[in-house]
RNA sequence: GGCGAGUUGGCGGAGAGGUUACGCAGCGGAUUGCAAAUCCGUGAAGACCGGUUCGAUUCCGGUACUCGCCUCCA
């Protein structure tokens, strides 16, 4: 076994990392608030840790690894979101329009995630399940003086936990000094803060000893992870912009309540995401889901790759440019590995370079090492250990060995090209070869054959990115050039307000009159050419 | 204002106190009838100023700049 080092934020030094019981190695990771589409900063813990949680499965069994991501399903946001639904003529009850909006935020966060390769953690949580353990949590505090009630409210009191502030290297006074918070004023002292808070009639509340109220944001993942990992777990993952304050109060309520337990040994933290160098937000006007991504047609492998090419210490920029070389990488791996059954060993250099703090640049450099020697088998192997290259998320990889062009007349095409070839008569084959490329089909030939497929879905992708990329940084005239330089190639790009959408894939082309009737006519001549070397019809 | 991260060749992006990162692009070559793809080779770096050292891009200190968190958005 690989010993696994890994970088302890509380500690601020790369430690052996190693688990209170290998038999059952537990991680919890801050999960989203269900309100909304995932954008895309949310996708890189998901990326993160997932590919943690492979490596840890591969090093422990996977049957030995329990990681929990919890859903943030009651919030301020959400309550907002659902009060706009009802402002918007929605009559049901606010629970149930809370229940639709978070059930259904959830069921797109599944189907994004999968997307990415992500797997579904050991235990999915949703706050609104765990109440009671929240409440029992803050009457415990309460009792042992941590936490005291004001105006309804419940609060902790952060100077009653000594090392309030170590996480993140601050201290409670230095940043009273610096706050920019405003003060409530039933506060005891300017950070201390909400653990539970009365709920008036239109919101969604549930009873307690306080009054019937709803729980302060920090105290779900204390009460969760306590609950279904035990006073003492491995690691605790999330951004670092959770680091404070959320990840601080964590440890300041479970410390507070557990005084025997560890709470989280190790503490995770990846930085942040950019875009085109800048952070992403809706003022920039750079925001946008991992949805959004995919239906642009960029594939979830090649989301996921970009995310693995940096380390998740170092703040990551998403760029049209990184999408587009690692779909090229992909392409030329899956190309490459097309025929390779996956080696049962991965290289021990692979799972060393992952087990020094997750470093998934060294990994992708080491495959491309063994793409480089011809190895299909480690690259599979290894590619797979991240979860790149699995079958799941080949679906957009369209190129493979002879005529997969699925359409049969084009198959018909390429044998008569094939035929032509091998007598010599090239002239034929090209001939073929034009028009074929002209409505869209690409060619590759190779000694013994030639292989026929749609490059539209390829172009559609391109140039569909390079439009955001230019709608994203506000040049949107240039966004309108590449609609038109599509239009040429017989895809519809519309810019509108909204950005580039609407594109034409290769179904609609294929509806289009034209193809159908130029494919025939490229069939028509084919058959011709092959009367005129003498094949029988 | 408080706290933190970073600054590497044309671009992206790592590790290591002294020996080739790697990928993309470029250049040169090979090969395939052509094209595409593929393969081989190759130039190019370490923000700035000090210090430690036989030797630093790598360690320490300072300066400049960039970015992030502290504020709804991760």
């Amino acid at each position: 076994m690989t010993g696994i080092r890994l970088y302890n934020t509380r500690t601020r030094t790369k430690e052996d990392f190693a688990p209170i019981d290998s038999a059952n190695v537990r991680m919890y990771v801050c999960g989203p608030t269900v309100y909304d589409r995932a954008h895309l900063g949310n996708a890189r813990p998901v990326v993160v840790f997932d590919t943690l949680f492979r490596l840890l499965r591969h090093e422990y069994g996977p049957d030995h690894v329990t990681y929990v991501r919890n859903f943030t399903d009651v919030d301020d946001k959400i309550n907002a979101r659902a009060a706009e639904m009802k402002a918007a003529g929605d009559a049901r009850p606010l629970e149930a329009i809370i229940r639709e909006l978070t059930d259904g935020t959830i069921g797109w966060y599944h189907a994004d995630m999968d997307a990415l390769g992500a797997l579904r953690p050991t235990i999915e949580p949703r706050a609104t399940e765990f109440i009671g353990q929240m409440i029992a949590m803050i009457a415990g505090l309460i009792t042992t003086d941590h936490a005291y009630v004001k105006e309804g409210h419940v609060l902790f009191r952060v100077r009653s936990y000594c090392d309030y502030g170590r996480l993140s290297g601050r201290s409670v006074d230095d940043m009273i000094a610096g706050a920019r918070v405003e003060v409530a004023p039933f506060k005891e002292d300017p950070m201390d803060f909400v653990l539970w808070k009365p709920s008036t009639d239109d919101l969604p509340g549930w009873e307690s000893p306080w009054g019937r109220g709803r729980p302060g944001w920090h105290i779900e993942c204390s009460a969760m992870s306590h609950e279904l990992l035990g006073e003492s777990f491995d690691i605790h993952g999330g951004g670092i912009d959770l680091q404070f304050p959320h990840h601080e109060n964590e440890i300041a309520q479970s410390m507070c309540a557990y005084p025997h337990g560890d709470f989280a040994r190790v503490w995770m933290h990846n930085e942040m995401l950019q875009v085109e160098g800048k952070k992403m937000s809706k003022s920039l006007g750079n925001f946008f889901t991992v949805r959004d991504l995919l239906d642009q047609g960029v594939p979830g492998e090649v989301i996921r790759f970009v995310m693995l090419s940096t380390h998740y210490s170092k703040p990551m920029d998403w760029t049209a440019e990184k999408a587009a070389g690692a779909e090229a990488t992909l392409r030329k791996w899956r190309t490459m590995t097309f025929r390779s059954k996956a080696d049962t060993i991965t290289p021990a250099e692979f799972i060393e370079a992952l087990a020094d703090d997750l470093n998934s640049h060294q990994a992708i450099t080491l495959i491309h090492k063994f793409a480089r020697q011809g190895n299909g088998g480690a690259v599979l192997a290894c590619a797979r250990l991240i979860g790149l290259l699995t079958p799941e998320l080949g679906d957009w990889f369209t190129f493979g060995e002879g005529t997969v062009s699925g359409d049969e007349r084009i198959d018909e095409i390429s044998m008569v090209r094939n035929e032509a070839r091998q007598k010599g008569l090239y002239e034929f084959s090209d001939e073929l070869r034009d028009m074929l490329i002209e409505i869209g089909v690409g060619v590759f030939d190779n000694k013994f054959s030639s292989a026929a497929y749609f490059e539209a879905e390829n172009l559609k992708r391109t140039l569909q990115s390079e439009a955001w990329s230019f709608w994203r940084s506000g040049e949107i005239g240039k966004a309108k050039e590449i609609a038109a330089q599509a239009a040429e190639a017989g895809l519809k790009i519309y810019v509108d307000e909204d950005g580039p959408s609407a594109v034409t894939g290769i179904d609609e082309i294929k509806a289009q009159g034209f193809f159908e009737r130029k494919i025939l006519n490229i069939l028509k001549r084919a058959r011709e050419i092959r009367l005129e070397m003498g094949v029988p019809q």
